[in-house]
DNA sequence: TTGAAAGCGGTACCAA
DNA sequence: TTGGTACCGCTTTCAA
């Protein structure tokens, strides 16, 4: 076992040659034995020595260099935008992970804020990753989608409002968040209609789908309602002048464009001696708990996703078979929970 | 440029050898120019001519291949605990990852659900990591960090309410909470505490310590004040259930864990009738927006990081420097900001 | 059943 | 100023 020199065995990390040698065997077998290779037999009295050669010096086998001799890793990327992350995309990446982990693939989050939208993309095209799902807020462009393909990502797929060129795309749909706001509104017979703006920084790209979805639900509908945007900040004070102005806007709703918005503006309204919903219904989205435990409850837009196929499995496809055509699909589904808001 | 023998060109990954035959160089060459190795003086002219050939190449160096090479990584991997993160650790992670790389790391979160403890460790191991970051919500057992440590991780960081043996701990001591709360009921006369502790699985780590610094807070003040756990589940049936035998219990006030559960708790005593503050006090924690549209307005603990040091730099120190002595920083500062509510 | 050796993509030493 | 080359840790073919 401990032989007198035994170089640095306890200082450094132990390599596979160290457990061969601790084995008395070649790297080779070593290689054989701790990964199950079933193309070649090994004699039960061989692995077991093996076996805890490598448990006893705690070897822990060297991802990049395996991977690298491999020419290829099973990792795939999730480039992590540091924006408040939508409480779905959350849920979506929590359940994509464990996912992947059980399809045996490393999943990573590389963070990179602060860099700009190339550079950060050959940061990721560096780790050589299998497939990047990019959720919205990482600026993707058609060159950073080419750059990560040449560098031999299968797949290169968003996530997000809406696609972008030459990538897959898993599309959250928000304008029929705005749409089934609208639809229930109409439906309570409100014909003038506002739609929360937020101007806080990064939520545009939800924020604006789902005003063109109110729009055209209007449109649609044939009701000749009116749809108004209002700009709002996410503090007291802003929704305090809203709320303050609300009779002078001609308006007899409002979806707010989430909870925390509609929690806000409905606080405000209230303070402001507007009555809620006789005077201003209001819808928000998310579904939070939150907004049950207001007075009056809190109609709200609950979100879901629904997957034909888990995206865990589409990557696995892409990935194995690396068809070209970018596929598309919608995942969000909308549909309004009427409570006493409106 | 384009000659007709340049075999496999568009099809595979371009590597620093494709780089050197386009410029007619030796890969030396190649990997002086493009890492600006100042010990070595390359012409003007060849630097320009590797350049060109790498960029028109599309050429991306193949970390795993630098790494293993250069025998170590400056990755710091912070294991993701998908537990609902505390806001607080959110917003602590999001500024470690820029600052860290503004130190030039690599910050890679990896997420590991559905792995046993130590079957995670060893999947972190095989990355070979210069450091970690565990926050509180994966499990890291001494084992572990020799694990790591023996795999080249130069820093083992925990962070979380408590520290764990042979790592280095970012501290988050939760007991300040609770007793930042508890002291702030006495002062307004209250002297029977009850103290929310949610019944969700994960929030144990943080419940507890907040439990603790309450009764440690009652004790020290020698009022005779009294506190007492109130088990609840994040959910209106609940908190009806508590606010209906809330006369019986014979308390005046409430900690209720955070926000979130005094906006729940608050709602049920209101909806049974109990006047708050009068009949009960409410504090939170985590001085959310939302309290303050509450009405009456929510009283909040709010918690507040004081670093010394940045985060960031303590790595960089440790990973340089290599020292052997576990530090402990405590990092939580917490006040209560008194609303109505109380 | 096992071992020797080539090679994955870079980096850095030594020689030219 | 540049090129040849050994080597990082691991897998896998080919021989023994």
């Amino acid at each position: 076992m401990s032989q007198l020199p035994e170089q640095s065995s306890r200082t450094s990390v132990p390599t596979s040659a160290d457990v061969a040698r601790a084995a008395g065997v070649s790297r080779a077998t070593v290689s054989y034995v701790l990964n199950d290779n079933t193309s070649v037999r090994i004699s039960d009295a061989t692995r077991r020595r093996v076996r805890e050669a490598a448990s006893g010096l705690g070897y822990v086998p060297h991802a990049a260099a395996r991977s690298l001799r491999a020419g290829h890793s099973r990792m795939v990327l999730l480039p992590a935008a540091h924006l408040p992350a939508a409480p779905l995309q959350q849920r979506f990446f929590t359940d994509l992970q464990s996912d992947l982990r059980r399809l045996d693939y490393t999943v990573v989050q590389y963070g990179s804020d602060g860099l700009e939208a190339d550079e950060a993309v050959r940061a990721w095209a560096e780790l050589r990753p299998v497939a990047v799902v990019a959720p919205s807020g990482v600026r993707l462009t058609p060159r950073g989608i080419a750059l990560l393909t040449r560098s031999g990502a299968k797949a290169v797929i968003t996530l997000g409002p809406q696609p972008v060129e030459g990538a897959h795309a898993l599309v959250l749909d928000q304008r029929q968040v705005g749409g089934s706001a609208v639809c229930h509104l109409l439906a309570r017979g409100r014909r003038r209609i506002g739609v929360v703006m937020p101007r806080e920084a990064g939520l545009a790209p939800f924020s604006e789908p789902r005003l063109a979805g109110a729009l055209d639900a209007a449109e649609a509908s044939a009701t000749g309602a009116r749809v108004r945007p209002l700009p709002l900040r996410y503090d007291e004070a802003s929704a305090g002048e809203l709320a303050a102005r609300w009779r002078t806007l001609g308006l007899d709703s409002v979806f707010a464009y989430d909870d925390e918005y509609a929690m806000l503006l409905m606080r405000a309204l209230q303070d402001a001696g507007v009555e809620v919903p006789a005077e201003a219904a209001v819808v928000g989205a998310g579904d939070l708990m939150l907004g049950r435990l207001l007075r009056p409850r809190l109609s709200s837009v609950r979100m879901e996703l629904a997957t034909a196929q888990p995206p865990a499995e589409m990557i696995d496809r892409l990935v194995t078979n690396h068809c070209g055509a970018p596929e598309r699909h919608d995942l969000l589904r909308a549909t309004t929970v009427a409570r006493e808001s409106s």
